[in-house]
DNA sequence: ACGTTTGCGCTTTAGC
DNA sequence: GCTAAAGCGCAAACGT
């Protein structure tokens, strides 16, 4: 057969695809550790650095969650029209 | 004072990068969502694939385990000396 | 009122069972540490022991997730129905 | 040889020591969790508990330090003598 | 859409 | 004290 077996073909280009970015996604986590690694080397806590981004990105979270509800509201109220 | 608050800025550069590096990460994850996505579109089936990923990373991984365990006999036996 | 805070009661069992289940459990732990005390002593290594432990225990779950795999390619292709 | 390999006897005996001490902590982990399970199933809230749980076992260690340090402090003072 | 179940990341602990 | 592995908690993913 000159086609191959074309759906495990495609299968298989899937599975790269995803392995790659897999791949790529594992790097970048090994880049947040080295920083992690850098400002540990710096004196900077590490739990407490954690602890602050993971603050900001609550708050940031929360303002979007605002932002959503104003608009929502806005829109209720024809303010937008 | 011309410095500023030196090791603030050093942190806020820190907290910076890693947010930067956990958004370019998030977005990864969400190009794999997208192949899922596809995959699934054309007929694939998602959870079939998701393990085929699995099965394949631990095959991977259970190699390199045994190249490491096969290093560490050598080790004790001296065969690197 | 006779019947005392029933939810409480309720509440302070279940924290007692998963604290006593956890006492357990580090017990074993200890067990183990002891096993690889002993296992040292009579001049095996250590690290080489947790690694051949580590490989089985990968290798087994590798044999079950391509069962998994298999089974659900089964399914998928309505061999059990 | 009638004696078989002795080392890989013992080194057999060891690992399966291990092996079924860690499947019998498994077990407890998987019990545990049924615990989790079932409280949730009457309604309470599984982090809630876990928290509890969590500072009990911070006050029991804090408990036991400070009678730690009482001894040390007793045994300075001759108190025990 | 919700609840359950599984996978993944973080935290913590143990070994070196 | 640091690195690496194991356990735990959370969040996304699957099924209902």
């Amino acid at each position: 057969m000159s086609e191959g077996n074309i759906a495990g073909d495609a299968l298989r280009l899937y599975v790269e695809r995803i392995e790659r970015l897999t791949e790529e996604r594992k790097g970048i986590s090994d880049d947040i550790r080295d920083v992690y690694a850098e400002l540990k080397a710096n004196s900077f806590d590490t739990k407490t650095v954690r602890a602050c981004i993971r603050l900001r990105a609550q708050e940031r979270h929360a303002r979007q969650e605002a932002q959503a509800l104003l608009e929502t509201y806005g829109a209720q109220l024809g303010l937008f029209d």
